[in-house]
RNA sequence: GCGCAGGUGACAGAGCGGUCAAUUGUACUAGACUGUAAAUCUAGCGCCUUAACGGCUACGAAGGUUCGAAUCCUUCCCUGCGCA
């Protein structure tokens, strides 16, 4: 039995990451473990570019339609699960792929980074969210001066996190990794940003004539909140604000290309800095890659 | 032609004698990331300098007043509105 080895593909919005993971899936009799935070919710199909069973080609998908987009879905959980997803592929002998745009997500499954055992505390986070930034800062301070040392000052959803681990635990432990123990290869889709912007468009026109807003609209129906869909961001966002009357269509166009294109830059700033990563720009790198790597 | 208002950095738009390379918003660029990560947050943004409480050039143009001007005066050019 030959060692199991693990892929991983990553790259920004748009670049082309599902077809290409499905590619390498046929290619190599593999199976791919998306690493999507949208896409694990059921229900979010066309928003969140999600493959078709079509468009899998025969290759299955994993951490696809796992939550409810009316419950909170966290990295935690999807390390846990995307954990059990690989190890049950590599039972059967088969080469787990892992692809998506997450970096956070690709981080806590593939790095195994440990994420506190603090559950969310919603009482905790409702008092907490009336502080200002500077004032949530000195009770770090106060009470884990380790943490407040690296921690960023001004970003109030970490300082709270941070004060809930605090609470839960004593202190915010420091950060440990349990990788996956598998040699692992890194492939990123890099598109020249012209390029990206233009392929981003063009995606979200077909979204929009596939009927985007009809499953945001039927999402709320369901029972998934205006602010929830906000939360999500991106399409869901726009699109719940524009349901709701809040934008017309026009600045509902312009302000969701123009987020998405400031994501793909995000999600690049996250892989950039990487080494790991082989960037390619054509699938036949990919291949050849993966099969050198395999070999 | 006369009257009034105005010409500021990519754009919008403050400033109205010194602390102004110039508030702020947008756009743009870069970055962070320990259970919300498509989320959340930060920084830079005239030119030179690795950098600076350093130098240079700047607020329509040209002169002038002043120790000192984006800010005051004069002339010119341009724009908007009103009247002819």
């Amino acid at each position: 039995m030959p060692t199991p080895k693990l892929i991983v593909v990553v790259g920004p919005t748009a670049s082309g990451k599902t077809s290409l993971a499905v590619l390498l899936g046929k290619k190599f009799n593999g199976e791919v473990v998306s690493a999507d935070s949208r896409q694990v919710y059921r229900g979010m199909n066309l928003g969140s570019g999600k493959v078709t069973k079509k468009e899998m080609m025969g290759v299955p998908h994993h951490l696809l339609d796992v939550a409810d987009p009316k419950r909170i879905f966290t990295a935690t959980h999807f390390a846990r699960m995307g954990r059990k997803a690989i190890e049950d592929i590599v039972k059967r002998d088969k080469t787990p792929i892992v692809c998506g745009g997450t970096g956070f997500y690709i981080r806590a499954l593939v790095d195994g980074i440990v994420i506190p055992d603090a559950k969310p505390n919603p009482t905790l986070r409702k008092r907490l969210e009336k502080l200002a930034a500077h004032e949530l800062f000195e009770m770090l301070k106060a009470k884990d001066p380790e943490r407040a040392a690296t921690i960023d000052p001004k970003n109030p959803r970490r300082l709270i996190r941070a004060l809930e681990i605090v609470d839960a635990l004593g202190k915010v432990p420091t950060l440990k990794k349990h990788p996956l123990p598998y040699p692992t290869l890194f492939i990123g889709i890099a598109r020249d940003k012209e390029m990206l912007k233009s392929l981003i468009e063009k995606r979200l026109k077909a979204r929009l004539k596939a009927g985007m807003l009809v499953e945001i609209k039927r999402l709320h129906t369901n029972g998934v909140s205006w602010k929830r869909l906000e939360s999500f961001g991106l399409e869901y966002r726009y699109g719940a604000l524009f349901l709701q009357k809040k934008i017309d269509k026009e600045t509902f166009l312009r302000e969701l290309t123009k987020q998405i294109v400031d994501y793909s830059k995000r999600q690049m700033t996250w892989f950039r800095p990487d080494a790991r990563i082989h960037w390619i720009t054509e699938p036949k790198d990919a291949v050849r890659l993966a099969a050198k790597f395999l070999a």
